[in-house]
DNA sequence: ATATTAGATATTGTATACAATCTGACTGCA
DNA sequence: TGCAGTCAGATTGTATACAATATCTAATAT
């Protein structure tokens, strides 16, 4: 029982620190796919050794929100419109079931948190925060892999839904940001309901629908220093 | 003109080699689960920096092959029952519909590959050398997931069956070590006449038996450092 | 003898230094 | 002008140094 003095601001992983702190800036939009992720900028920005950065950027190539280029950098992930497809297809082999599972175990407690979820989700978006509520928006599915209890799956699907971020920055073509809400509605009540039958359903059409909303024709890898794109097509 | 084939098969840097050389000793049940991993123990016995050596354990933590405990260091994962189920349950939920696909789009060469895993694996068998055959009998199911084309699947089944190989060490009982290889070449039939629904169906019963050869009642964490475990039931 | 604690040792976490590679611009020449 | 070669700066890859934490040993007190 020593007191120990309140010494310790921050020396808690920082590793993981600066990998979510990066993964939120990117799920919320603010980092664009293709954009540089200086080692020395970044560690400047969080006050940290290029060390940490460096063990950041690449736990989140792991999970392939960045890309790794050797001796070139890190860059925000640039899914290409086949990686975009087999993302959803992924999704839509993972999730319904997982929403199955889900309904026949949620608690009222989780029905709580869920429900939470949307009503957050809303007020960022009357807030204009589209980012954030994309953000929500994913995590919503990640809860309901939490609630369906099966830790493997689940992860599977949190880096499916990281990646889906980058796809809809890339890809989305939609007008209302996200009029999912409805659909996120159904499936709560489905799973407070415990109608595993129509959770699965539900999600399954969710996710179908999600992927509607993409464009995915090709395109050219959009860089944001226009070298590559003018080189490419220049002469 | 850009003449930068992506040649993906070459380990072009030190950390993926150390990352590989390891996870094939963990294959091959060289290193068996709860086994300390030094950084400096492995960064002499590879001529690298400690700074390798922490790259290529967090890039094995990331697939779970190793588990990282802040400030005591890397060991190889000990995989308990209920993770073991899972990983199980997830290879039955992806690995039959990946080799679906794998018979609708297997090519002659394809073809030749399977068979010639399954000629390597018998050739290790008769050899003794278990190890081997295990790893290669696990990469006979990335392999099928490979011509599925379908990478991030593929990916998600790679993971997979790494954690099932340590799954593997801690509860496998059947006595024959392998005696899968007839459904190995009966599915290879199946995904070379192209017979998507035989070969849905024979993956499935595949895994199911091999699951069915596991003895995932519960038992104590093996340690290999007999003191915690003397600690525990000494007194 | 057991339990506790303090110090010594070993190991990991982080920062910095050095080496290798890439980038970009300038120069010199046709 | 156009182009190739070369060099300086910047960035990443790796190694080492330092700091924080854990582990082990042993001495002390009860």
């Amino acid at each position: 029982m020593q007191a120990r003095p309140i010494s310790k601001l921050k020396p808690q992983n920082a590793t993981q620190k600066v990998a979510d702190a990066l993964a939120l800036a990117i799920h919320e939009h603010r980092l664009m796919p293709g954009t540089k992720l200086g080692e020395d900028e970044i560690g400047e920005i969080y006050n940290v050794s290029r060390t940490v950065v460096r063990a950041a950027l690449q736990s989140l190539a792991h999970v392939q929100l960045v890309e790794i280029q050797r001796n070139k950098g890190a860059f925000v992930a640039s899914p290409t419109t086949r990686e975009a497809r087999e993302v959803f297809e992924a999704r839509i082999l993972l999730e319904p079931r997982t929403a199955r599972s889900a309904a026949s175990r949620a608690t009222p407690r989780d029905i709580e948190i869920l429900k939470d979820h949307i009503a957050q989700e809303h007020l960022a978006l009357d807030a204009g925060d589209n980012g954030r509520a994309l953000n929500l928006s994913g995590r919503f599915h990640i809860e309901i892999a939490r609630i369906a209890d099966q830790d493997t799956i689940s992860q599977f699907i949190e880096t499916l839904i990281a990646r889906s971020s980058l796809v809809i920055a890339l890809y989305w073509r939609r007008e209302s940001a996200l009029c999912e809400s409805h659909a996120h509605h159904a499936l709560v009540q489905s799973i407070a309901d415990g109608d595993e039958q129509n959770a699965e359903e539900l999600m399954h059409s969710h996710i179908v629908d999600l992927n509607s909303a993409l464009d995915l024709r090709d395109r050219p890898v959009q860089a944001q220093n226009l070298r590559e794109l003018l080189q490419a097509t220049d002469q």
